[in-house]
DNA sequence: ATGACAAGTTAGCCACGGCTAATATAATGA
DNA sequence: TCATTATATTAGCCGTGGCTAACTTGTCAT
């Protein structure tokens, strides 16, 4: 059976398309961590003036050498500064970056709750949710949580 | 700076809470392939009869061996069946998993172009987003689809 | 029936992000 | 001060999911 039109009544899209979008989710997986590690650090930063290791590590949910790894790979990324066993500190480029995902974070839970979800899963969901929404997307969610 | 709680007008999401979230999208991360694969191999049963690697891997936007590793992973968790040189099927459990996904998904798309996104980045975000959208979440986008 | 081409598999590489155990440094308080 | 505790790092393990290259098997047309 070899791949040919179908003789289907709705249209499947074509493979290419498809792989598009599982490579969009791949790209978007790829950013994820940094975008949470970013904007956890800003978050902590206005908190607390500095960003540790082991606070980030109680709220991301994982160990002091996971986090350590991660920081590492970020800081070889340019959007985090650090020296040893000091605190972490966001680079200009990880400020921007950490600006725009907690924006963003926002507008996703707004809209959740607007739509009538608790906002205990409000930020459950938006924690995942956040990383796969486009621009367009992002747009009409801001529209829908600031409407009516 | 020990961690305490905090002087800001604002409260926190406490850290345990905020390390639950972020578990709860590391679990969706861990289902998210298998979801894919089997809803993907669903479609092309009822299409063509069959699941072959090649086209899984055309519409996945990989290459055929990284679908091998994938469909082994699968075969050993139970929800795909399989011989040597051979198309894929699916599992009872692999097809009851396959009809959540499917039907799943075609919510989102729907809920998104309700919203008024057009449908090629709907069925984009879709494929995303369909994994961090709890039964709540899952429910109000149904009935936001659907309504008026 | 068989040879050529398509498809599938295997082997082996890599980066990532979890983890534990061990070690090194910093911070605290008696 | 300096001993103890808290924090940070390093080393090393593992499974996953990408990839390429090489090989095996299946399919199809002549
Ligand atoms: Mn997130
Ligand atoms: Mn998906
Ligand atoms: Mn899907
Ligand atoms: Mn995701």
């Amino acid at each position: 059976m070899t791949e040919t039109t179908p003789n289907e009544d709705s249209e499947p899209r074509p493979a290419e398309m498809r792989a598009e979008s599982f490579h969009a989710v791949r790209e978007a997986h790829r950013n994820e961590l940094a975008e949470d590690y970013v904007e956890l650090i800003a978050e902590l930063i206005a908190q607390f003036g500095e960003a540790r290791p082991v606070d980030i590590a109680a709220r991301m949910g994982v160990t002091p050498p996971t986090v350590a790894k991660v920081l590492n790979r970020l800081a070889r990324e340019g959007l985090v500064a650090r020296a040893k066993y000091r605190s972490v500190f966001l680079t200009p480029e990880g400020a921007t970056l950490a600006e725009a995902c907690l924006r963003r974070h926002e507008i996703v839970v707004r809209f959740l709750v607007r739509l009538g979800l608790d906002p205990e899963t409000a930020e459950k969901d938006a924690e995942g949710i956040e990383h796969h929404v486009s621009e367009r997307t992002l747009d009409l969610f801001r529209t829908f949580a600031d409407g009516d």
